[in-house]
DNA sequence: CATATCGTGATACTCGGTCTCATTAGTTTC
DNA sequence: GAAACTAATGAGACCGAGTATCACGATATG
């Protein structure tokens, strides 16, 4: 547990390293994407914060993201889900069925990609590595089901 | 140059082998697929396609993608490009200024993200690398500009 | 050829996100 | 601490990409 004091503190430093106003909304914004565990949607984050205009929910979250403390993934439809960007560089591991995304890291892939990197023409402003999953739990639950059908049909 | 009757037949059998009518809309629509150098936009080929509507033109898309025919790649804002499937696996190398999708391939990348993909819990379904880049016709127009810029502060 | 049904397309709608612009509120200066 | 300057806000219009609806039309099949 956090102290909502620290938070506070740590969201007003960031804001004020971006060179952009401490305003409470900014701030609204921040504690709550603070609290957050996994990835989430821009949208979920309005619906979290009534009191704070669409726009603005938005707008916080982009400027976030450029500014490296949130990550954006895509799922594999192409919507964005932001997450804290705890890691200095990392990959993603998207479940395609519950959306869930959690980070990977490999010292190796990155070695290769920078590799590869060198080979391309043009110049290479970044990269991303997404592997798409059935996440454990999706597993489960779909192992489950599949053993409740094959009790229905008499196998 | 390629004969537009082995096109067409061409277009027959891929939509017959999906188990689907074969239609003049979807004709139409996959006929132009079929000119296509680069990515593209569904939207481009509703606009290209007036006379076909425009849910037909993304249903189609859709279709063919699904079937593998499409290859789909996210532009780093997660909007979708669509190109011509030519080769069974391949990565992407998007230009992050004109927009424009090269495929790529190495099997020692595949080697690896194959061996992840055994250390990740789960079942993986898939996986997409991509490279963001400055491709080398945009670096030189870059280049052209900035050696403007240059002569202009007399430096 | 008849007929069942798949596909079409006009249009409304959704979703995620940005733009506009009058109003509000941080910040700076004194 | 008040004034003034300006960035930020938020309501709502708008946008781009795509999907759902549904009456109508085209296609495959006996």
């Amino acid at each position: 547990m956090i102290a909502s004091g620290s938070v506070d503190a740590h969201v007003d430093d960031i804001l004020h390293r971006l060179g952009c106003r401490v305003t409470q909304p900014r701030r609204e914004v921040a504690r709550l994407l603070a609290t957050k565990r996994g990835a989430f949607s821009a949208e979920s984050i309005n619906e979290e914060l009534p009191r704070v205009g669409r726009a603005t929910v938005y707008r916080t979250i982009r400027l976030l993201a450029e500014a490296g403390v949130l990550c954006k993934a895509l799922l594999p439809d192409g919507s964005p889900r932001y997450s804290i960007d705890h890691s200095w560089h990392h990959h993603h591991l998207i479940c395609s069925s519950c959306e869930t995304v959690e980070e990977f890291r490999s010292a190796e892939l990155e070695r290769l990609l920078c590799e590869l990197g060198a080979e391309i023409p043009g110049r290479v402003l970044g990269h991303q590595v997404d592997f798409y999953v059935n996440c454990p739990d999706c597993l489960q639950d779909e192992g489950a089901d599949e053993a409740r059908s094959i009790a229905n049909t008499g196998g």
